[in-house]
DNA sequence: TGTTTTTAATTTGACATCAAAATATTTTTA
DNA sequence: TAAAAATATTTTGATGTCAAATTAAAAACA
């Protein structure tokens, strides 16, 4: 009676591993949350805010470099731009010298929402974490990863969801066969 | 001319937290592409999966105790349903003591598909963690459960992906006052 | 009894997400 | 040069997700 049924509360009892899918759906949930918590604050998406910073820390770029950057998908990424670009937060441009190539940028009134624009991520949370000894950060990191070693991510490539990590340009040579793009 | 930071004082070179978030953000991608995958090979989603589950584990159920179990928002149930019951795998109806209420039922066809179906989780993972040693383990949750309670999730009541954990009906806690559903 | 409030579910509208298909434009090849 | 292959983006179609609005019914109230 205790240990695979519930006799009527909800406390049944959870394998380990259920507990950790569990905390990781609520993680997702505040996630989420602090999403659509964002669209009333500043009138942006998590995404949104993510993809604007990334594109604001670069002076142009396409839009291929910025799903392969904050890892989405293209068309994801397109979605996005749409939206953005229809706020006037960023400009599109066909690329002269290749024009299936789409450039984005941002405006004016981009930068301004995003000097307002809170960090993408909880401030809430990074003010705790940032609290933590430095040990029990790396010990949270390094279940993170373990984590995502066991779930077999593929290699996601994923860009950070508060600092718009540039990657520098790269406008320059994207083409031609770089063969070192090992990591 | 890489190495400063940007306005809001956000490293390039990515923080202990940014490695956080990037790792969670690899993790809530893996979850989905499993959710991907699941649709090709059982021809159902995760969400649609858990619910069956969910709902398989009990004789009847409302919709409203559905959401509440897998913590999902009503109308995003209702959606889901409604794609489960156009495929047969669940029906729909009104119950009779409140007309609000609607007891949704598995039906043979989709306890056939259950049958056949994977883990919610990837198996995969399943199986990693669980050879971990217990102290890992726990390492693990505790370090979850930590970033859960950072992030401030409220307290969703999240049901676990995999198994599912009836809560059975728990008709007696709810309201002291209507006994008279008997079922 | 009748009115108000509460509750259950669905609808609506907005967003994100992906794969796959469709378009447009190079680049490669024959 | 013309045809084929590769690349970049957008579209399409399906799903999930939520809050808020709507509809229906029950419960509480006066």
């Amino acid at each position: 009676m205790q240990k695979k049924m519930t006799d009527h509360g909800n406390l049944m009892e959870h394998s380990i591993s259920d507990k950790v899918l569990i905390a990781l759906r609520k993680i997702i949930q505040a996630i989420d949350l602090n999403s659509k918590s964002l669209v009333k604050r500043v009138g942006l998406t998590g995404p949104q805010l993510v993809l604007l910073h990334y594109i604001s820390s670069v002076k142009a770029i396409s839009a291929g470099e910025v799903a392969k950057n904050v890892s989405l998908s293209q068309g994801t990424v397109t979605g996005i731009l749409d939206r953005m670009e229809k706020r006037k937060l960023i400009v599109r441009q066909r690329s002269i010298q290749d024009k299936r190539r789409v450039m984005v940028q941002i405006t004016e009134s981009g930068k301004q929402l995003l000097a307002t624009a809170p960090p993408v991520m909880q401030e809430n949370f990074l003010e705790k974490f940032n609290q933590l000894q430095l040990w029990e950060q790396t010990m949270i990191l390094s279940a993170l990863q373990h984590m995502v070693v066991m779930m077999d991510a593929k290699s996601i490539n994923a860009a950070p969801f508060l600092s718009a990590t540039p990657i520098e340009v790269m406008e320059t040579k994207t083409a031609a066969k770089d063969s070192s793009s090992n990591s």
